[in-house]
DNA sequence: ATGTAGTATATCGCTATGTGTAGTACCAGT
DNA sequence: ACTGGTACTACACATAGCGATATACTACAT
């Protein structure tokens, strides 16, 4: 079960870091401490940090460093344009399959033949 | 997006994979047409075979051998009682991914800064 | 000044898994 | 014998999460 979430979260975690950048401007420590609190995508510092540099070469997202008075200075992350249309391609994509899994699912063993 | 769809696919498939066969006992070239319909979940053999190899070495389907007419003898799998709990707490999983989802875009960017 | 802890980011090796490609084998129709 | 559909297998490759580790900045205690 383990092994099969940690594969589920390969592209999912992808997913929820742009919507929780779409939600608000945030540094990936603080991307991490958002994920952390949900039971289902507590994703470590090592999948964030290079998740968010694959997002920023990919032209997703664009970041700024910001001075922080709590420890080293912080790279805050924005969606770009491109981001937003990647999250909204995510989400028809995340819609059709729950209606393909719903499809499949749908004509449960019944008590006819087939 | 494709490698994205990729990615996502590592785990999701054996979720889908899964639930076909709870629906139907199925030969592996079965389970790949019934997904190769699919708009989201187009799997090639490479994937679904050693699939099915894995979930029959983990317990989660059983497999028994029978004639075809039109080809190679088949292997039709079934879920165990273990693949069906299994499939169970997908679901329950699945379930909680999308409260989660919710969760993190919930409180959305109101129409202040935009 | 030294140590500890929290903050903040980056990198390496490991591992699992989908994909492309190719190969084997069985059957039917031409 | 040839072609095409059926049915399964095997291998190299690329991707990406994870554990462990390293670096560095700040604050506070010893």
């Amino acid at each position: 079960m383990n092994s099969w979430i940690q594969q589920l979260r390969k592209g999912l975690a992808e997913f929820f870091v742009l919507s929780v950048l779409e939600k608000e401007d945030l540094h990936g420590y603080a991307v991490l401490q958002v994920l952390s609190k949900l039971e289902t995508m507590a994703l470590t510092e090592s999948a964030v940090y290079p998740l968010l540099a694959r997002l920023r070469n990919g032209g997703y997202i664009a970041c700024r460093s910001e001075k922080s008075a709590s420890g080293p200075p912080r790279r805050i992350y924005t969606l770009t344009i491109e981001g937003k249309l990647r999250l909204r391609q995510m989400r028809e994509y995340w819609a059709e399959l729950g209606l393909d899994l719903k499809r499949i699912q749908g004509k449960q063993r019944e008590k006819d033949g087939n």
